[in-house]
DNA sequence: AATGAATGAGCGTTCATTCAT
DNA sequence: CATGAATGAACGCTCATTCAT
């Protein structure tokens, strides 16, 4: 079943955001998912691979949550402060995967290459930056420069707030969001 | 002497940027120091307090380099644009600092007391924002958050650039840098 | 049905010949039988069993073979260089049967106790070295030392052929079995 | 100090000739040396290499050991007679040793490569039985195949003795190394 | 009979830390 | 100050064996 893989995941996910990858052994894990050590290695192949299912699937799990009731049907302005919004509710209801994709990917561990999966989520946010750059709304810069100046603020302030150092209530958010429109746009 | 002090430093940095907290052992920090292993606990309690200590002077050192040139006297812009393309600029010369302090900030290790000498640099930043929102040139908003819609983007690029997918050249950096200040501009 | 006793037994044997017992773990035994890992268990009560077992019947079978148109019938002499021949033969046909059973018979898993079968294919050594001693053919040495005397280097001579020391062509088998022979006779 | 690292190898040749290479853990290892676990690993690489060495150094006493006494100056079956009961000698009063190289040569661990210092003693029985081959004495056969001819019955016959199935005194020694002898002479 | 998921003890190995020198 | 041999707890992982299905 894949029940216990399942439990699996979750139990290194909030260990591994709540401790650190290596201080999170097997055993606890084994010990929070409620298996034997030994199992774990019948659904992955080792720690190292464990991780990176994990990241792959939080990863995957993340942008599309930042695409929830997108489309491209609405104005360039409505997408973008919906991804952003999305993107800071996400954080902050499930702040253990936001946690865990910042120290997975500031960490060794990570390796740049990306699944097709993501890719494929991927395309919707640059096709809206290049929208946004052919209807001369956008500053003309590479969509991925437009993507961190839209979003790695949001990030940002999510670890403060969950640091406790700014309090992140709506009308932050929407100022906020509105700075980051600013930025990217002529 | 302090030769050693800073020796240990040194390898620590470098290794933990290349490698990870967990995947440097202390013995290792030894032989690139050109020390033995037991020196290390002359200089430092143990291992946690080594990383603690690197991480402070470390993050010291490179807020101080965002304010290098920096002067109250020049214009809110000047002084903006100038921490700003100090950021960059530093992170891409001494690029195992940035990543140390990323992967440091994003990991369990963290811890979120500041010190005395950090807070006292951070002075500057909290004045620049605060002088701008007083003059109603900036978004009426927290320092910190001012901070975040900053320099969040210009960390971010930087990862961009050194990951290989962002080309970082000048014409870049000024555009990125005037979209930070239009972020946080009435 | 014996067909997965025969699989298993065959997979153990060629397993444990090119990698050692105790690199050989009974899922792989399992793999290589095309059985599951459970169904050993039934027949054989466990990897020490299974393994004992697989020793009584190479050993009969290696024993057999040596006998090969053996008949007290014949002179000495021919018997003894049948046996010879026929160990050699069988040894460079089935190497693995060979390779297994020096590593099981110099391996602490050895159990000196023999089998009713083996003791009675034995039997006929026994008489030959008997009977070659009362016609003072022989050297007038207990059976066994004789036989190690008689065999010892055909088995080591196997050996450095598989080796590639030695290569084992038809003249080379011919003088040394003659030299066993020599070694043996007054 | 090499003391220790004399522990551990004379732990390792008494452990493993008793319970097997795998039945013997490290952790037996470094209780019967009086070390801990850990410093095994600065004196050895790992496991295999620990065996590997041990190997290297027994094999090696075990040839000079054979050659105790040996002069070029003797006799050609004076020097025979002399490796002979040398090897039969120091396997009675060594039996771990021997136990330890028939297993080991026997087992998958074996890699034929040998050792610069073996390649040396070695040469002396290369010389003896080359001698003999040209004085006409030795039948002409390679001077391994006269090797295993010559030695390959003692080990057989000391293995006998140590499971109890032949009593290895004076009169069987002279007489089995007679037969050997016989087995090589023309 | 047969499967293969599951267990958990035990393995080889690492490494932060100590301490005799 | 300085060394590096030494410790031993803890880790990642394996595998003989069991058992629900």
């Amino acid at each position: 079943m894949t029940d216990k893989r399942t439990a699996i995941l979750e139990a290194t996910l909030t260990l591994i955001s709540e401790r650190g990858f290596h201080n999170t052994p097997m055993s606890l894990i084994a010990k929070a998912s409620g298996v034997s050590a030994g199992i774990i290695y019948h659904y992955f192949a080792n720690k190292e691979a464990l991780i990176n299912e994990l990241y792959k699937e939080i990863k995957l799990e993340f942008l599309r949550a930042m695409l929830v009731d997108y489309s491209e049907d609405l104005p360039l302005k409505e997408r973008f402060l919906s991804i952003w919004h999305n993107l800071v509710n996400y954080s902050l209801n499930y702040p253990a995967r936001g946690v865990f994709l910042e120290q997975f990917e500031n960490s060794p561990f990570r390796n740049h290459e990306m699944d097709e999966d993501v890719i494929q989520v991927t395309a919707s946010f640059f096709q809206l930056f290049q929208q946004g750059v052919e209807e001369e709304v956008f500053t003309s810069l590479p969509p991925l420069v437009l993507f961190d100046l839209s979003f790695a603020p949001a990030i940002a302030l999510v670890k403060r707030h969950l640091a406790g150092f700014v309090e992140m209530d709506d009308d932050l958010m929407q100022a906020a969001a509105i700075a980051c429109w600013k930025a990217i746009t002529i």
